[in-house]
RNA sequence: GGGGCUAUAGCUCAGUUGGCUAGAGCGCAGCAUUCACAUUGCUGAGGCCCAUGGUUCGAGUCCAUGUAGCCCCACCA
């Protein structure tokens, strides 16, 4: 035997994988629909985690199945630079080595996590390999390779020719420990416990005083307003004067805008533009002056005689809050809770602080994307998806695409030395310097947001505008992609796919869940719930985990890590290997013979094996992989390894045998594509054949009354089973009267059922089995009579159940006229065939207690 | 405040456009075991499908309201 007892993945999963990445299957054929995917690019330095595990394994699903029904499958895969991410991630390799960014030159540091990434790429690439994705890695991306930076350029010099790029002194979320600014969906908000500090704000002529309410009163140094709500009585008079700015003496007018809320707080907000979005927003409408308090390194720049200059955010606030007590000023505090955003890398309070950057005007985009999206040309699983990317398009706020970052592309912006105002598009980011026109410009020193070069990833991977594989793929077929980036990047590549290209990216998106751990709960380092991928690989093999969390998987809904379903799984293959090895001991040839069903369960699993096909193609084409999963599941092992296989112990049909384990394996390919593709080579089902790029086999369909009869001995045989292991009978004898069927099924009744004979005999022996319909009886044992009583009277509690449900049901008129005629006639068949089951069970009753 | 999701067996979850006796895996109970497989086979127990109301011949499925839990966005002076 070439096959082992029991399936070990490790022995075989290196070798199929690159049996199949030799032998060039993973690139597209010449010929059929084209079937496109674009692997969401995991960060070319980092592990890959059960999330993409199941991301990997829901692409590599469709991707094989499409090339089983012979589609030209693109299926492509690349890698983030991820910029930020990465960047962190070395920074703390630096720390390590007491050292940090600072100590390098731009060109340095960005050599130095160049070569890291690249130390570290065959790691992840190993990783997916070992997942078994069948990605072509021939058109393998990188985000910083020079085809997207061109393709990013373009875009950036597009938006710039069309006005859509613009440079503004905005508030950006910045983190003074990574010293970069984030756009507004990377900051993370959390719940925090504050004070809120009442401060007297005496006005210039002294004619009273307004007292105003802040969480940050260290920003009063850079207040140049205060504001209240124009319809507010309290204040009404008092707009238009002046205030005189505790410790700083600066003279700062009242002003009037309906942002303030009358009942909240004291009814008056200080305003302070430089650090504060909505201030920020009021300073722009009232054309007030911002007064930056706080710098990039986060230290106070302000300063009122010596004092506060220099100090942390905390440390000003302290003394902000004692030299207000000392001065009198303050005049009350009270606890609150506020959401305050942090960096979601290290945590680090995110500060609103004023600077330059560029920024895209996202409007039109999102326009043109949200009208796409209305139309319905892009399909979502869930649907709910649509709805609440919608709603995030029709507010969205526009993007800032700066980074203080090395680690990135490069923004092909320069400015003019002598005219700050003077930007000019060029791609010469090699140099630092350039001169055009005798005037000298200055490279911008930011680089990309990592999403604006990843939102261009479906139309640039696939070379827009002239490369054959933009004409052939796109839009792609399919993006998957966990749900968390529908807002940060799905919404992007939307709306800078038609914005490049014209049309959609895609025409199909699913949206997995968050991989939670089995109480629900984030998978996280610091809880220790995590689970590594690579582990449950070594644990229990590639195909066992893809098994494991792909059933029961539906789009949109998180989902836990639940180990016993991967054993499930693991099991399963088993079962499938040793199918394979039942058939290698006891079958001489493999070779494709014509198939012909002789029996009555030749019939019946040719019946089975062409349901269960139909309804594995519905649930496949419409990415209900699970379904499709739980059928083969059950044909493989409840039909074929269960029943077809043990009936046809004794006189097998083999070349049926052969073609049905052929057929199996097909079908489970994309899910378990290791095992089922060891199998084949192994058993050398047809000499330089593989698996991965088999069409699916269809096999006649089996003769109706024939598959019948089999069903019938087949509930027969379960009747004598349950009735054996019910009155606990042993060495039992089947008699049976006037059953043809019966006496041509007698050997395979007895070695299925479990009884010791199966013959011709006479009526009134024994016990009766009522439920399958045949006059048959077996001999139980005085003992086990009462036991049988029991199980009948059980069964008749139930026949009696449903008799009365399907009488009422068609003692209701309106049933009888409304519903389709084929459930009323099905419902009547039903009725008589109850009743008549009933009867028999009452009759074998009256047989052993005549007198109740 | 706005939007979205979830509630089905002890656990984790399926359940296509409403259709008749609601499923799976694991777990549990019992039985079996020289057979391709103990990563096994067989039998079985276990469910007011969150609640109430509605639509319908018919509701786990559709609608309304409520309860509980979760997520996202906005606000938070």
């Amino acid at each position: 035997m070439k096959l082992a007892k029991t399936y070990q993945p490790e022995l075989y999963e290196a070798d199929i994988y690159a049996l199949w990445e030799k032998s060039g299957v993973f690139a597209p054929t010449e010929q059929g629909e084209p079937y496109s995917l674009v692997v969401p690019p995991p960060n070319a330095n980092g592990n890959l985690h059960m999330g993409h595990a199941l991301s990997f394994a829901m692409q590599d699903i469709a991707a094989r199945y499409h090339r089983l029904k012979g589609e030209r499958v693109a299926f492509i895969p690349g890698a983030d630079h991820a910029g930020f991410e990465t960047q962190v991630v070395f920074e703390r390799e630096l720390e390590k080595q007491g050292k940090s960014r600072f100590d390098y030159s731009r060109e340095s540091l960005y050599e130095q996590i160049y070569n890291f990434v690249e130390q570290n790429k065959e790691n992840f690439q190993t990783q997916i390999r070992k997942l078994g994705a069948s990605v072509d890695w021939t058109s393998y991306t990188f985000t910083l390779d020079d085809s997207i930076v061109k393709q990013a350029y373009a875009t950036f010099k597009k938006m710039w020719d069309e006005n859509l790029i613009y440079r503004g002194e905005r508030l950006v979320n910045f983190c003074t420990k990574h010293g970069t600014a984030f756009a507004d969906i990377e900051v993370s908000y959390q719940e925090e416990q504050g004070k809120l500090w009442k401060i007297r704000y005496p006005l210039s002529d002294g004619s009273g005083e307004i007292v105003v309410a802040t969480t940050r009163p260290e920003t009063m140094l850079g207040d140049t307003a205060v504001a209240v709500h124009p319809k507010d009585n309290r204040y009404v008079g008092m707009v238009g004067k002046t205030i005189k700015l505790p410790l700083t003496n600066r003279e700062i007018p009242i002003i009037a805008d309906e942002y303030v809320d009358i009942a909240y707080g004291t009814g008056a907000v200080k305003i302070t533009p430089a650090h504060d979005q909505n201030d920020f927003e009021i300073g722009q409408r009232h054309d007030l002056p911002s007064i930056s308090v706080i710098g990039f390194d986060g230290k106070l720049v302000h300063s009122v005689g010596d004092r506060f200059r220099g100090l942390s955010v905390l440390e000003g606030r302290e003394s902000v809050i004692n030299a207000l007590k000392e001065s009198g000023y303050l005049v009350g505090e009270e606890e609150l809770t506020h959401s305050v955003g942090h960096c979601y890398k290290c945590g680090t309070v995110i500060e609103p602080l004023l600077k330059e950057q560029w920024f895209i005007d996202i409007k039109p985009l999102a326009q043109t994307a949200l009208e796409s999206i209305r139309e319905g040309e892009i399909d979502f699983l869930p649907e709910s998806k649509r709805t609440q990317l919608e709603r995030y398009l029709e507010n969205i706020k526009d993007w800032n695409i700066s980074r203080q970052i090395v680690w990135g592309i490069p923004i092909p912006a320069f400015q003019n030395e002598e005219d700050p105002a003077d930007w000019i598009y060029d791609e010469r980011v090699n140099q630092e310097v350039i001169t055009v026109n005798n005037k000298h410009y200055r490279r911008d020193p930011d680089v990309f947001d990592t999403w604006f070069s990843s939102s261009s990833w479906p139309y640039a991977t696939l070379g827009f505008p002239d490369n054959q594989a933009f004409k052939d793929f796109y839009p792609l077929s399919l993006m998957e992609s966990g749900f968390d980036l529908l807002y940060p990047w799905l919404s992007r590549m939307i709306m800078l796919g038609l914005y490049v290209t014209g049309e959609i990216p895609f025409k199909k998106v699913y949206l997995h869940g968050m991989i939670t751990d089995e109480q629900g709960r984030k998978m996280s380092k610091s809880i220790g719930n995590v689970t590594d991928p690579m582990e449950a690989i070594a644990k229990f093999g590639s195909d066992a985990l893809r098994i494991g969390i792909v059933s029961g998987q539906t789009p949109g809904n998180n989902q836990p890590y639940v180990e016993a379903k991967v054993i499930g799984g693991r099991n399963f293959i088993n079962k499938l290997w040793n199918i394979a090895r039942y058939l290698e001991g006891n079958i001489e040839s493999f070779e494709d013979k014509s198939v012909e069903a002789y029996s009555a369960i030749d019939n019946w699993i040719l019946n089975r094996l062409s349901t269960t096909r139909n309804s594995y193609q519905k649930n496949m084409d419409s990415y209900r992989f699970s379904e499709a999963y739980e059928l083969i599941y059950h044909f493989i092992w409840d039909d074929l390894a269960d029943w077809y296989v043990e009936a046809s112990k004794s006189e097998p049909n083999k070349p049926l045998l052969v073609s049905l384990l052929k057929a199996s394996l097909v079908m489970i390919h994309p899910f378990a594509p290791f095992v089922s593709e060891t199998i084949w080579q192994t058993l050398v089902l047809n000499q330089d054949s593989l698996l991965i790029n088999h069409p699916l086999i269809d096999l006649p369909k089996g003769d109706r009354v024939q598959s019948d009869r089999f069903d019938s001995i087949k509930s027969l045989i379960l009747e004598i089973r349950s009735l054996i292991k019910a009155t606990g009978a042993a060495k039992v004898k089947l008699y049976y009267r006037n059953e043809p069927l019966v006496a041509s099924f007698a050997t395979l009744i007895n070695q299925l059922g479990g009884t010791i004979s199966v013959e011709d005999g006479e009526p009134g022996q024994g016990v009766a089995l009522v439920a399958s319909g045949f006059s048959c009886w077996l001999d139980i044992d005085q003992e086990a009579i009462d036991h049988y009583v029991t199980r009948l009277e059980k069964l008749i509690s139930e026949e009696q159940k449903r008799t009365r449900s399907l009488h009422d049901r068609l003692n209701n008129p309106k049933y009888i006229e409304q519903a389709p005629e084929n459930l009323v006639s099905e419902s009547r068949a039903q009725l008589n065939e109850s009743e008549q089951t009933l009867e028999n069970l009452l009759d074998e009753k009256m047989r052993f207690s005549p007198r109740q």
